[in-house]
DNA sequence: GCCGCCAGCTAATGCGCATTAGTCGGAAGG
DNA sequence: CCTTCCGACTAATGCGCATTAGCTGGCGGC
């Protein structure tokens, strides 16, 4: 008469219940001896194996929603991605720092949970409360800039876990892993100083993301420290590249003496896409009279080209980093909340030592 | 004296009862106003309207967890792979199903866990119990060839839901959704056949794979829609195809009559290796003299190649596919087992007329 | 004038687990 | 011989929500 009628199919799951029938013991025991039992209460050998053995035998795996809803955590990490990234050309991107993710998070014995719609930015990441999903893991990373931005407060005022893909300032106290653009841009500008080149030109988006912010200081810090001057036109702002940087703006460059062109890397790859159109009309052979530089990688669509010379986002890297950076948060939540992690020089096929003595 | 001592700290986060509180109502009737109230109870609107305002008052928001706790599901679709195909050279037919598996999950409101060092061949997949981790979802793909075969069968017999990508007969009961291998090269013969092409090869490695089997049903019977004769030698099976099908070899064929030579695609892509190999060394062009086609994806490495007339698996399809499937076993659970997608005609570079006719 | 009924709620229960108070049968101590 | 204590568990409780049984007060019907 007590017959059991679940409300939704029970698929047969075992539960602890189940696991302590078996074993003959209590449903505390079984949670006792599953869950390493932190309260440190005595429990005998043999007991413990009877328990063990059940639930071995019985496939018994612990609900993450119950575990979750006792206050404990499933060994879960969450991924939340805002941008398209999935489907398009920049896939490889996502898919990258997924191998990083998947590899961290394995070595730290915890699974992931795609937050899907998320990542194929579709209604998912939008609809109002997707973000709030991510409460049933037990932190999440963050990718992407659109992120909205009262849902995620709220997230960390909460306190829960959450470590950004790439810099981000924005809520206050929330963690993230970036890379150090700064630094990799200077050690590129150091490459072309020590080839002897003695002016060169930085062209960069007319807009502030804090990854082309970096890439500018890090690009006047490497002039710097090659005892080279930076005046006003060394770093060119333009919105849009294409259509202002052509190949008499690059020849009249060319005849002040700037023999080596850096371009940031932007979503759209625009600014390098002008830079090496306008070489080529301006009838200019790269790398032998005019030295190319990219900070990051390449368009997709350009693949074929020469490879710049630059340097490598360590996208894998960065995934791995921002897991051991969130784990570290859920397991003791020291305050650490940011790290960078190095570039990769990419030396590349565009870059020579200037061909002519550089004007003064 | 009652004061509430949450264990972990509650984080502020209003909840139903709160909500309740608030409004004057009981916790229940919140519960109903927010949760789309699909038991019909009426509800009059000036308390509904009490209800979503003070809700909104307090930034209420629900607890995944307990939601998901209290109906019974988890709205997690599980992915786990027993190959290595995460970080090695294969990675993107991995990362290919996953871009299906997430778009089809989206869509139909699931998000995915992926159970890690499966992907990534690590210690996760061998583990015991490994394979149970996955009953945390409400259903699992399985991807991969090397599945343990004692817990896969436990799962099938409890009923769990799971789906294997690529034709799977070992458990009886396992669902799965296959690539329509056989259809696909039939269509390549029927291609080279159109072409001209009176004589040709199968070469495939020496094992039973299901994948193999078909491509060879499918091969014989493009052969026989096009009225042409299949002998002892039309398929060609070898286990070290770069040390078999040599120059001299091939040569022998061509002399015969062959002008077509049709590779199966492997894991390693050795039979299109040793084949393109063996053409080049014996002094034939590709397509002029010599067709080749080959049944599925070249090697990565061969993607400067001229690329193969063949076939491509819709990965991305496979795992939407899959994910179709599964979902459907969870909602209602027909006994829909296997599913084929069809594979896309690729035309190539590497197969036009034969040059002379064809020998008797 | 009593019954039944219905609209509009609320009380109670359980999901599966972790945790906190016990409980119980001995062994040690006096 | 009775109290204390301890080892080894178990009973009970609550997490936040969904769901299912009520419960209540008014109104129409006979």
């Amino acid at each position: 008469m007590t017959e059991r009628k679940p409300r939704a199919a029970r698929r047969g799951r075992p539960r602890q219940a189940e696991v302590a029938r078996l074993a003959g013991v209590s449903q505390t025991t079984v949670s006792l001896v599953l869950g390493g039992n932190k309260q440190g209460i005595v429990i005998q050998e043999a007991t413990r194996e009877r328990v063990l053995e059940a639930a071995r035998t019985l496939g018994y795996v612990p609900d993450p929603a119950a575990r979750r809803l006792a206050a404990a955590r499933n060994n879960l990490l969450g991924v939340f991605s805002f941008t398209a990234t999935f489907p398009t050309a920049v896939e490889h991107s996502y898919y990258r720092f997924l191998v990083g993710i998947e590899q961290e998070a394995a070595a730290r014995g915890y699974d992931l949970v795609l937050f899907t719609g998320s990542s194929s930015g579709g209604a998912g990441a939008g609809a109002p409360g997707a973000l709030d999903r991510v409460r049933l893991a037990d932190g999440c990373l963050l990718l992407g800039r659109q992120v909205p931005a009262e849902p995620l407060r709220r997230l960390v005022a909460d306190g829960f876990p959450l470590v950004h893909l790439g810099r981000r300032d924005e809520p206050e106290g929330l963690a993230w892993v970036g890379a150090d653009y700064a630094t990799a841009s200077a050690e590129v500008v150091g490459y072309l100083a020590g080839l002897g080149h003695r002016r060169m030109l930085l062209v960069r988006e007319d807009d502030d993301a804090p990854a082309s912010a970096d890439r500018e200081r890090g690009f006047l810090a490497g002039l710097a420290a090659a005892g080279l001057p930076a005046s006003r036109g060394t770093v060119v702002r333009t919105a849009r590249p294409a259509a202002e940087l052509d190949a008499a703006w690059l020849r009249a460059r060319y005849a002040e003496g700037v023999t080596a062109f850096v371009a940031e890397e932007t979503d759209t790859g625009d600014a390098w896409r002008a830079l090496t159109t306008a070489v080529a009309r301006a009838g200019l052979r790269v790398p032998d009279e005019v030295s190319l530089a990219l900070l990051g990688s390449p368009p997709a669509d350009l693949a074929g080209e020469p490879e710049p010379t630059g340097f490598d986002i360590p996208r894998a890297d960065l995934g791995a980093a921002a897991v051991r950076l969130l784990t570290d948060l859920l397991a003791g939540g020291e305050r650490t909340s940011a790290a960078l992690v190095t570039c990769r020089f990419r030396p590349g096929a565009t870059v020579a030592p200037p061909a002519r003595p550089a004007s003064p």
